[in-house]
DNA sequence: TGCTATTATTGTAAAAAATACACAAAATAA
DNA sequence: TTATTTTGTGTATTTTTTACAATAATAGCA
């Protein structure tokens, strides 16, 4: 027989974001034991010939049909019973999508693939509750300090929405004039002539994130925070 | 013969810090192929029955004979080829010690262990470079948000110290008095009544990182910021 | 068309935090 | 006793953050 041996996942917590749902995570149900007919985050083996990155996007492509833009690592979880099976440690990421993007599961491979808000996820197999928590507290913290946002949002968007976002996702208010004050100082947005050509009230300029003027702002040594 | 598997390691930054030698990473002396002669972090294999965290520090024991205080996970490392013969993906943790409180390595197993000073590195085995590169950025941030740097300082210690140390990791100079105002204000520090013994000029108060006094920091909603 | 409701835009005064900066006190070395 | 080194402390200035309200542009409705 075999000696045993450590086997190495991947698995990724992707947030959606939308204004009028706020933030949520993708999650498929399991079609095969342990946790079958449960819910999870995307997840598999990672081949032997294969990068960590590559496994987690294949992974994705295969469970939900979604293919994240941004993607970062976020950490390790290795404790001795986390799959009840076998000894597996799993490389955990996170990413950001905009939900409306993409076309879910069904049309796809095996699972059904679904979109839970982070206040109402279900019972998650694994120790995939706990990933999700430290995913959430990452990415709390990490919007104040990495102009990570606008991979939720619209490439053009009015400011309202960033604010409502950044509201969202600190979970607490912020007064609006101030923080758009901030955030025009940084001069990482570029303001178009265009407006929103919806909903009702005034209607307010669209703005884009311009790269660009973000990697002059970092050359120059200042730090984007907000 | 067998499919080919994934290997699991972990490896080790362990900083250790001296006012008059700065910054400092402990490497060993490789005795085995591949990069055999060549200097490394300590690490190896993790065990099939053994948490990551105590790999690590399985590994640290037998490779140089310390036990770290302070160990956190930094990053894992799984690019194809990072070890020459097979896929071996890498838990990287980093930890704080301070030398004086261990005899190194010639006393204890195999290879030869030894402290370099950051600014000093020798070429180094696998992508070893990197992943202290990595564990450096993150000291010098985490110190600014965490009070860790405690780990790397006597008991009992003269505010000077404390100083010199964020100098130190920072690489910037730094006001004394602002410096001290700043620390101060948080009261995580308890003054003692001892005054350090030796040395020239006016002898200074020995101060204690007081733990409980940050907790109750922390519970406040506070926040450690320096 | 005029009224109401809704959203967007803009500026300033007050408070808090960060910075710059200098001199006196306690010890050792010469 | 004098010079040198290190510690300890306070204030004025600048910068940043915060709190806060009135006006403009649209849509829907009477």
């Amino acid at each position: 027989m075999a000696k045993p041996h450590i086997r190495l996942s991947v698995d990724a917590v992707v947030f959606g974001y939308e204004s009028q749902n706020g933030l949520s995570v993708l999650l498929i149900k399991r079609n095969i034991d342990p946790f079958k007919g449960g819910w999870a985050i995307p997840g598999g083996l990672v081949k032997e010939n294969e990068n960590l990155e590559d496994a987690v996007q294949r992974e994705l492509k295969e469970e939900t049909g979604i293919k994240v833009n941004y993607l970062e690592q976020l950490y390790t979880f290795g404790d001795l019973h986390r799959d009840p099976r076998n000894r597996v440690v799993t490389v955990a990421y996170y990413g950001l999508v905009q939900p409306s993007k993409f076309q879910l599961a069904a049309a796809t491979d095996a699972e059904e693939a679904q979109w839970y808000n982070i206040d109402q996820l279900p019972k998650l197999a694994f120790d995939h509750d706990k990933i999700i928590d430290v995913a959430i507290q990452r990415l709390r913290s990490k919007i104040s300090y990495q102009p990570i946002g606008f991979e939720l949002l619209d490439e053009k968007f009015p400011f309202s929405e960033l604010h409502k976002l950044y509201e969202c996702l600190k979970g607490v208010p912020i007064d609006r004039r101030n923080f758009k004050k901030k955030f025009m100082q940084l001069e990482i947005l570029e303001e178009l002539s265009e407006k929103r050509k919806i909903g009702k009230g005034r209607p307010g300029s669209l703005f884009k994130f311009h790269q660009k003027k973000y990697f002059s702002l970092v050359k120059k040594g200042m730090v984007f925070e907000v």
